[in-house]
DNA sequence: TCACATTTGTTAGTAGACCTTCCTTACTAA
DNA sequence: TTAGTAAGGAAGGTCTACTAACAAATGTGA
């Protein structure tokens, strides 16, 4: 044989991974998290049952279980009832009423809209507060005193604030751009983090959208994208159980790709001329699917053609997304925004739309659904954000 | 405060997340992939040096060294030539000698393309063989002594074979659909592996193209799109170092995403009526992107004309792409095929599309380019496989 | 020239994390 | 009453990575 080198192709002088160490102790956080997440997803159950489903054995959970009760976070419920068998079972459980969530969303220019959850993301206490077009530091002093005042409501120690914004934000929660509010390089997780003194976390709110879709919602599969039809439009996707977050951090930025050409006939029912979008460009999404875009599309028309001018937003709408739904081959795409204007003819179009442009092993096994979570979508995702960035349970 | 709880949504009754336990091995495994991938990536170095780039500290890292050269996959080059002060460093390499990988690309139909490759992904020994039309058992069959004599050709222990094929493959390396072949729900990683007596591992020929670029191409950021163009289209996506599988293993899919529609009038140059595709469907990508499709359209034409053709094959590429590069904020695109076809016209009215149809947040960062691979591109991603599957190095 | 600082790599001891093994407790079934 | 089964805990072992301390080898400055 002839050893043919024949290209330089070394591994040298490439940019190093940004891998980290991991020690026997991120290890036990990772169990401790496993065992709390199936409390939180499963319910109640006795530490061999842990033990069976998370494949550690009964010392170790007996170990964890231990320190999640000395933390407050778990609690004996006493004995399983049902007779089986053996020595009865003691069932162990999370503890919602030890600890709260604070969560905000922004998404409404309008108001803030807050709430206090407990540790199963049930609402215990929701208020809002109008904005009065506040923006750049006033907003931000405004929305602290918001979350004081949300964190004040609650009725035992809070866990963490969410908040959940528009606008381009980073990992470390500073928000890179949010026009709507006047925001540019703002860190707001550290600036609320020290005012209040608990953890505070931040993300887009189409992000905060998936990932309350993704916990509460009924996400089945491991491909999940959330459309949030608002003011403007978003999405976040969650691939894997995580979240995608993109280069610079925009993934999910929807709303500003062109969907409507300048010399258009695609359509049975054209959608007319490419509107002029607030961002300068023409054509963009949002022109013709955020809630106002459509309020004034359907403004004055009959039933008829006003399900006419639905389904021809949802034909774009599945023209833009069936690239997107090919390259991930998700198993769900999930509507969040109002379902007079979008559960209806726009998501049967926008469905057809998608099973005629993809393949079948893509769109057989996809679904697209309304949400149930209803407007807390992003709400809730807030919440997530704490009980994933705190507990590491999603 | 008034409890105000006023929606059920408790957490419980939610399907299980398919959360595994964490080991204080696996842990050991992890450091030990670190150290390795940064003697790939980085060249030879000191254990101190390994220590301060992983952030283990010196006693750890000569544990792991120490295991690794006992295994023979590093060795002691020597001292440091440089005179610095303190004791002189003993640099620490990956002993590119020590194993070799077996690599097979099946994207082309009509041979199979395979080689051998150091651990640094030096090719070492080519080979090919027709497949003759062989499909289902007998290319199997084939395939499985194309391996065996690749492995036989190798001049030291093989590490692993990777394949890359077309179709649909699951994690286990099961073929679940490939036309081309007449393969349906073929094991073929676990066949080849009992055959051949080598670990094996198989994965979409797109998904090895992304991979050989992610490591051995400049990928530079942290989300990555390779589009591979031959006798089909199909794409591969890293996002934040993993590979996108998607819901049923057919992540990547673009082939056929429908571009051309009925009533097309997009263009000021017009694709012209939607074609027939081998799929069934009209319009898809594939009916003018692939290989055979561009060189008909633009058989015969003179140059002026030509780069028009592919000009306008590239604006709708660009309107294809643009929603997936927004949802993903992808950083790179890479395109894999025949540069006279795709460099040029194409790739520069894909970019101009991409960047007309999207926000500048996503589109300034965005960089679309040949890869650098050439058509070696899925059989170095295919020997990716091999360092990622067997030592946790990508 | 010689003491001293600096850096490398190793040895010894410690703390944490999970495991296996064995025991007690408490219940069901015969 | 006796055997069997299951839950939970205690004891001891192994593995992992850490800190502390040290020897070796080199450069630096008085």
């Amino acid at each position: 044989m002839t050893a043919t080198a024949d290209r330089q192709r070394q591994g040298w002088g490439k940019a190093l991974r940004p891998t980290t160490k991991v020690l026997p102790e991120h290890a036990r956080a990772h169990n401790r998290s496993m065992v709390l997440a199936h409390l939180f997803h499963a319910g109640p159950g006795s530490r061999a049952d842990l033990a069976r489903s998370t494949g550690l054995t009964r010392v170790t959970v007996s170990d964890l279980v231990a320190s999640l009760m000395a933390e407050g976070l778990v609690a004996e419920l006493g004995v399983r009832p049902e007779g089986r068998v053996g020595k009865p079972a003691t069932l162990v459980g999370l503890r919602t009423d030890s600890f709260q969530i604070v969560a905000v969303d922004l998404a409404d220019d309008e108001r803030m809209h807050g709430a206090v959850l407990d540790l199963a993301g049930l609402v215990v206490e929701r208020r809002s507060t109008a904005v009065d077009g506040r923006t750049g530091e006033s907003a931000v002093r405004a929305l602290t005193d918001f979350c004081a005042e949300l964190v004040e409501a609650a009725t035992c120690p809070v866990l963490g604030v969410g908040v959940g914004s528009p606008g381009v934000i980073d990992a470390a929660g500073t928000v890179l751009e949010a026009p709507n509010r006047g925001w540019y390089d703002v860190p707001l997780a550290s600036t609320l983090e020290s005012a209040l003194g608990v953890p505070v976390h931040v993300a887009n709110d189409a992000n905060t959208a998936v990932l309350g879709e993704f916990t509460y919602g009924g996400a089945t599969g491991s491909g999940l994208l959330v459309l949030t039809v608002g003011e403007g439009v978003g999405a976040g996707i969650v691939l894997d159980g995580a979240l995608v977050k993109g280069h610079r951090h925009a993934a999910g930025e929807l709303g500003h790709v062109t969907v409507v050409d300048e010399r258009d006939d695609v359509d049975g029912a054209p959608l007319g001329p490419a509107l002029e979008c607030a961002c300068g460009r023409r054509g963009c999404l949002e022109t013709v699917l955020s809630v106002p875009a459509l309020r004034r599309r359907v403004a004055g028309l009959d039933p008829q053609s006003t399900d006419a001018a639905l389904a021809s937003v949802g034909r774009r709408l599945g023209i833009l997304l069936a690239p997107v739904v090919s390259a991930l081959n998700l198993s769900e795409v999930v509507f969040s925004g109002p379902p007079d204007l979008l559960d209806g003819p726009l998501r049967s179009a926008a469905l057809e739309s998608l099973r005629e442009r993809t393949m079948p092993v893509i769109s057989s096994t996809l679904e697209l659904r309304m949400t149930t979570l209803g407007e807390d979508g992003a709400l809730s995702g807030a919440a997530v954000l704490v009980l994933s960035g705190q507990l590491g349970v999603t």
